[in-house]
DNA sequence: AATGGACCTTGTGC
DNA sequence: AGCACAAGGTCCA
């Protein structure tokens, strides 16, 4: 047998080409993912009800809550990119080795104790994590010094089925998501959003709502926050803007969070704005520069509608007469899938 | 308590 | 090519 078995699960050694969830749960085996709460969160928030179709299969990961605490202390003000690079590299080099796979190298991830090393801060440094690199080794350290073993886990979601249980001793608070969050706040580089962060996706609290820039963005364009006087974005507004998505959505509030967020990423975008299928029957293409187009009632079977809110927000009534609307030079068949950000040249 | 900057580095868009 | 600016924030004054 190859990889290690951890705990009854196994990592696949494949490719996307191997695997893809995405498509296997969309291709007509399965028909009950997700769907009850997506209805509910739609029937108390009309927002929710006009972004979410397209954002359809997205769930909370069970993360391990350690490794998902370093993940989010390195994510930042940094990019999905890089944050990938870093922890990547956190495996190479402090890691246990689990195995190869041909010729290629195969690390978990690094123990609290690997990262508590003297050096690991100016390494970490040296490899490019910048000022993470003090809060990786602290928080490290504090962990694996200071508080005792099952610290972590023992702030998990008793509750929550996807997680072991873990023991709490009794002369201590309960645990709930409130003291978690508030606990993670004392580690070195964890604010209220990477605690919420672990909260939600490593330690099983549901209600717990990550607001992040993007979330944030979320909270004013479409909930109305920071209109009137404290505009800024402060700790108490923090906990204002999660408390309120937590009374519209319940005790899953960070699920239906993650869906919006992922509705306002830009990289996923296309899935919103762009790539819009219409049928626009009897229309006529006449190309005013590059991608410019103004569109009659006449000839087209179908196009690709690549930014046209007009038309988007029409549905599928009826395309007006004459429209400037921007579509792809082509029609529906044989399109191949697009390609973002694909600055990789070799 | 709240506010304004600085902070490492890489990816992205012009 | 090269330069701003943003990137799933946090810490410190």
């Amino acid at each position: 047998m190859s990889p290690v078995n951890l705990s009854g699960w196994r990592k696949l050694p494949l490719s996307l080409a191997d695997l893809c969830i995405e498509t296997t749960l969309r291709c007509g085996q399965s028909f009950r993912w997700l769907t009850a709460l997506y209805n509910q969160w739609s029937e108390s928030d009309s927002n929710f009800r006009e972004k979410a179709p397209k954002f359809t299969g997205i769930r909370i990961l069970s993360q391990d809550a350690w490794e998902a605490l370093i993940a989010f202390i390195c994510s930042s003000n940094n990019n999905i990119s890089r944050i990938s690079q870093m922890v990547h590299k956190l495996c190479i080099y402090y890691g246990p080795l689990i195995g190869h796979i041909g010729d290629e190298a195969f690390h978990d991830f690094p123990t609290p104790q690997a990262l508590s090393g003297k050096k690991v801060e100016s390494h970490l440094r040296e490899l490019g994590f910048g000022y993470r690199a003090k809060y990786i080794a602290e928080t490290a350290r504090i962990i694996s010094a200071e508080k005792p073993e099952g610290w972590l886990e023992s702030l998990t979601n008793p509750e929550n089925p996807s997680w072991p249980v873990t023991e709490t001793s009794s002369d201590k608070e309960p645990p709930s998501y409130k003291y978690a969050h508030e606990q993670l706040l004392l580690l070195t580089g964890v604010g209220p959003k990477v605690a919420d962060c672990v909260c939600l996706m490593g330690l099983g609290w549901g209600e717990a709502v990550p607001v992040d820039t993007h979330v944030w963005q979320i909270a004013q364009r479409d909930y109305k926050f920071g209109k009137s006087k404290t505009k800024t974005f402060s700790k108490a507004m923090y906990d204002s803007v999660g408390d309120h998505f937590r009374k519209i959505w319940g005790d899953q509030a960070g699920w239906a969070q993650s869906v919006l967020f992922t509705a306002n990423l830009k990289s996923f975008s296309g899935q919103a704005s762009g790539k819009t299928e219409v049928e626009a029957k009897g229309v006529k293409v006449e190309i005013e520069g590059t991608k410019e187009v103004k569109v009659e009632v006449e000839e087209f079977e179908k196009a690709t509608i690549v930014s046209a809110p007009a038309i988007r927000s029409r549905k599928r009534t009826r395309v007006a007469a004459v429209e400037t609307i921007k579509v792809e030079t082509r029609t529906t068949e044989n399109v191949p899938p697009t390609r973002r950000s694909k600055r990789t040249k070799v």
